[in-house]
DNA sequence: ACCCCTATGTATAAGCA
DNA sequence: TTGCTTATACATAGGGG
């Protein structure tokens, strides 16, 4: 039962994260409903899962609250709205090109090119959008394997992912210096800033403290923080 | 005090009705940023009061959010409503169209979505190209963050990578046992494999041995192999 | 409108079925 | 997954400043 409150940061726990998400989006759309009848308002609430699935509850309909937002906020025009202004005065292979162009551009950003005019909150934004892909590429990646063959691949993957962090941390280093040069309007007291590691990796190739298994005898310490 | 539960209908002494619309207003958005940071949901939420005043709250970006839903539904248009295309089909936004879904199904497949028919080798190539990108972007990242943010961007970034992590590794961890319980053809000896860690995260809040910078008091080793 | 209060209803974490 | 149960935490109606 219930002993505790629970802190609210990230549920690590995939199981128990899936059942509270379970619990607690419908006890949000039932206050959702609940506030737009009680005090007749009109209320939008869109939810994606962690898996990527999508709810979503509006009193009147979707598009007419974006809409409604939209003018409030004063927004730029929705990339999804200009069907509706481009069926009436161009074709419909307008519109189809201009969604080619726009998801092209998209996926050459999850492949890094084209970041040049990205500002950090989307450069952010991309990041954790490949994070979640990857993730979820990884556990599907373990399922289609052989169960003789998880561990090794899995070891190699994660391998990859240090090596990932070893190159960056280099870019790191090599830049570091740089980077400190241009400081902008901000007194930032460093001590030993030029030689310092983001990332500190610790290869040694005996294991120390008596591991359980060792697949191909190198333990892999990755220092974060 | 509460002598009796309300009834879920619209209020109709105007006081009553705004008192009730703020507190409820509030529950509803504490609910909602709970739920986004709970269960790493991405969440929009877009409330007009009666009286037209807007409150809204995004757990990333409302335009982000309402891209995806539109793109999402959006599918579901296309899939239902074939008859705009078929009546164009030997125009070029047949041909266009075709390359919007390719894109949309690749962009899915990097988001980590739609992984059901894929093989280890397209996941493997998936993989690469999201670590890939994921690199550029960290650098790219690095670049646009002023020097003095820098440290503790990065920071957060290998917090969310180890999140990540961690998560694998749970979910390993849980699914450990199913995956030994269906090895096939292979007699694979393992003492206690069910409670075994492909990753080992330990988690030490003080720092034992005299750590160079200390950024937020949290150590933190991530023990590959 | 907004804060504080308190009694009460509701949501929900944890466990078990 | 999905539901059910229970103890507890949380939300909130109604009232007074």
């Amino acid at each position: 039962m219930v002993r505790q409150r629970i802190e609210i940061k990230k549920i690590v726990n995939v199981t128990a994260r899936q059942v509270t998400f379970s619990k607690r989006r419908r006890g949000l759309f039932k206050k959702a409903k609940e506030l737009s009848t009680l005090c007749d308002a009109e209320i939008a609430l869109i939810v994606f899962s962690s898996t990527g699935r999508l709810f979503d509850f509006s009193s009147s309909s979707m598009g007419q609250v974006i809409e409604r937002h939209n003018q409030q906020t004063e927004n730029l025009i929705q990339l999804n709205q200009p069907s509706l202004e481009l069926q009436l005065d161009n074709s419909a292979s307008a519109i189809a090109i201009k969604e080619v162009e726009e998801r092209t551009l998209e996926l050459r950003r999850l492949r890094g090119e084209e970041l040049h005019g990205l500002g950090l909150d989307e450069l952010k934004k991309l990041e954790k959008t490949l994070e979640g892909g990857i993730s979820r590429v990884l556990k599907t990646k373990v399922c289609v394997s052989f169960p003789s063959e998880m561990f090794e691949k899995e070891i190699a993957a994660l391998k990859r992912k240090e090596d990932r962090l070893m190159e960056v941390n280099e870019w790191l280093k090599q830049h570091a210096r740089m980077q400190m040069g241009s400081d902008i309007g901000q007194t930032h007291e460093q001590g030993q800033s030029s030689d310092q590691s983001i990332i500190t990796t610790t290869n040694n190739g005996s294991s120390a403290a008596a591991p359980p298994q060792d697949y191909d005898s190198s333990d892999t310490y990755l220092k974060l923080g």
